[in-house]
DNA sequence: GCCCCCTGCTAAAACCATTTAGCAGATGCA
DNA sequence: TGCATCTGCTAAATGGTTTTAGCAGGGGGC
């Protein structure tokens, strides 16, 4: 309480220099002249008072706060966020930044209010976060400090984080068809002559894309094709009820672990065994996709990765463009193993 | 980028009044002899500048910075980190406060460099949140601003935010026997004789508290008490598997709602429907409560509330103790419908 | 001896807002 | 008229750091 706090000035008079002289080598420039046995009385007196710099006044001076922004429309809204903003924390970290969230609801006038807030700040960069990937709002105020897109894509910032998708989908038919299963799979979530006119988000086109490129260079086709706009548990319930009326397939692959987890319940109804009857597989390693039983083998968004790279490319000035993060596989038990002799 | 920013001098030029005249314009300070012209002026050349204080310059002179942070053991391993901080972040906002997050791990060294950054930043406040409701360690350097434990208490820093246990315990009971069932019941995670000289976290002893003193007011007991230590899917459908060998209960009175999913495949596997056969009530609100079929009728944890009413508490000077935040019934379906006739 | 350069350091300005002390003029009261 | 008080405002100090300009002294080249 008593305590003022001690500033550079202390830390120079006690090793007996100028303020100037302490400022230099404590920041550790580089083409000073000052002696070793200026640095070593410098850095003593600075251990000895505990000296930690003023924030405030260094930013004043040098507009650097060592702070970001990471400015998101949703934080708890899905269960992605907390991955993002664990990663970008990290990263943040580690590079001895420390990190604003604001949150606005994709609302123009909080994304303003969320930018001006940040930029009054002094933060060092700024993050924009989707958590569903989108091509996002930016609010026209002038901004003067690096900015990186996180999930999401804009066309006035170039910079961008995203999951690798395409690559995803790709990996996701090669694990399946690594079963031995090449006929009667059924794809859930997405029918094209039923969405006509209907935009999936960049990023859900490209998971897409990568299924089917994939199932096309492998000679396989699905089939049936199921359609549903949200991919909630309950769309997969249905839409996996009533298949189950006409047709028996040998797998499901569900575009996320969600319409996953109500396959399962209809798969369970209906008494048929996983993977025994039935093999699954899915996308995103949502937190459920461990839990169910047998558990879920699916293809992982990378959020912690992603976050931590868009600090990464905010910090590093010299970084640009679009960095895709490569979706790793989560093997479960919910295919069957291959049951093909390997040559 | 030529542009410069527009400081408070440049208001008071426009204006033709001093900086010292601007400030206390623009700060809205009460006592001041200031004209309501001179208000007026400075008020319009403020807007028409699109004049934004510097958050650094003011921080250095005040020692406030309009900003508090949120340290917290984890933000992504659990699913409620984000309904805490996304309610500190709308009470933030709505004080026109920013907030930092910091994630510790609960290692002691990055508590203090969490500490530490966060004082750096002339914080306002700062809250300690835990993931898993504890006694948390605050690290033992001198912090000069007001504290709220969230989620956690701390025997140095008595101002806390809690859900308030005790009472959701006992809600629960009182939903669950409201349906007309008074035996044949079984509590899922907590056996006391099994448990001896093992401590739950302080929060979840409230919650058995609260539990059964409403059955011992309602002059019932509980047929079977399961313990397991993790309260995981997992956990919860080995115990309901194991129990159905030998009993069949009307009632599963779950401690948390991933038991309750894994009894939800227990029951299900056997061939039991809920809540035709066995009822089934839990705690948290889980996001997975909302997928089971049928709901899971659960006494949900007040994140949000909690991580607002904290941000209050910090920037309010005059509040203190312990703010215990109720914990609200989700009906859903997993309870059986009362089949007395109420008169 | 003169000039130049190098070494090792310091003084002082700058960053931008807040706040204290105080000034000039007007008014009130006796 | 003399003195105190009030009104409406300003000058200058302050906060802690970075950074520019430059100083004093020594050495080398010629």
């Amino acid at each position: 309480m008593g305590k003022k706090r001690v500033t550079l000035a202390d830390v120079a008079k006690l090793a007996g220099l100028s303020t100037s002289a302490a400022s230099m080598i404590m920041t550790g420039r580089p083409d000073t002249r000052l002696s070793a046995d200026a640095h070593a009385k410098v850095h003593a007196a600075a251990a000895s008072l505990g000296y930690r710099p003023n924030v405030a006044a260094r930013a004043l001076r040098t507009d650097k706060s060592r702070s970001i922004a990471l400015i998101s429309d949703y934080v708890a809204t899905t269960r992605f966020a907390s991955g993002l903003i664990r990663g970008a924390l990290a990263a943040a970290e580690a590079a001895k930044h420390v990190m604003l969230v604001l949150e606005t609801a994709g609302e123009p006038a909080r994304e303003i209010e969320a930018v001006e807030a940040a930029l009054d700040r002094q933060v060092d960069g700024v993050i924009f976060a989707a958590m569903r990937a989108r091509e996002v709002f930016v609010p026209d105020v002038s901004i003067n400090v690096p900015i990186v897109m996180l999930n999401g894509t804009s066309a006035r910032f170039p910079t961008a984080v995203l999951p690798d998708e395409y690559q995803g989908g790709r990996s996701a038919v090669r694990l399946l068809l690594g079963t031995g299963i090449t006929d009667d799979i059924v794809l859930l979530g997405h029918n094209p002559h039923e969405e006509e006119g209907l935009f999936r988000s960049a990023s859900i086109a490209r998971r897409i894309a990568g299924v089917r490129d994939e199932m096309a260079a492998a000679g396989v086709a699905f089939a049936h094709e199921l359609s549903c706009w949200n991919w909630e548990p309950a769309h997969g319930f249905d839409l996996v009820h009533a298949l189950l009326k006409q047709h028996r397939p040998k797998a499901i692959l569900c575009l996320n672990d969600r319409l996953a987890f109500g396959a399962y319940q209809a798969l369970g109804e209906a008494g048929l065994s996983i993977p025994g009857d039935v093999s699954l597989l899915s996308f995103d390693n949502d937190e459920l996709a461990s839990y169910l039983r047998p558990g879920l083998t699916t293809i992982a968004l990378p959020h912690e990765a992603m976050g931590r790279r868009a600090v990464e490319m905010l910090l590093d000035r010299n970084s640009g463009g679009e960095a895709l993060i490569p979706m790793p596989s989560v093997i479960r038990g919910s295919l069957r193993a291959n049951d093909r002799i390997e040559t």
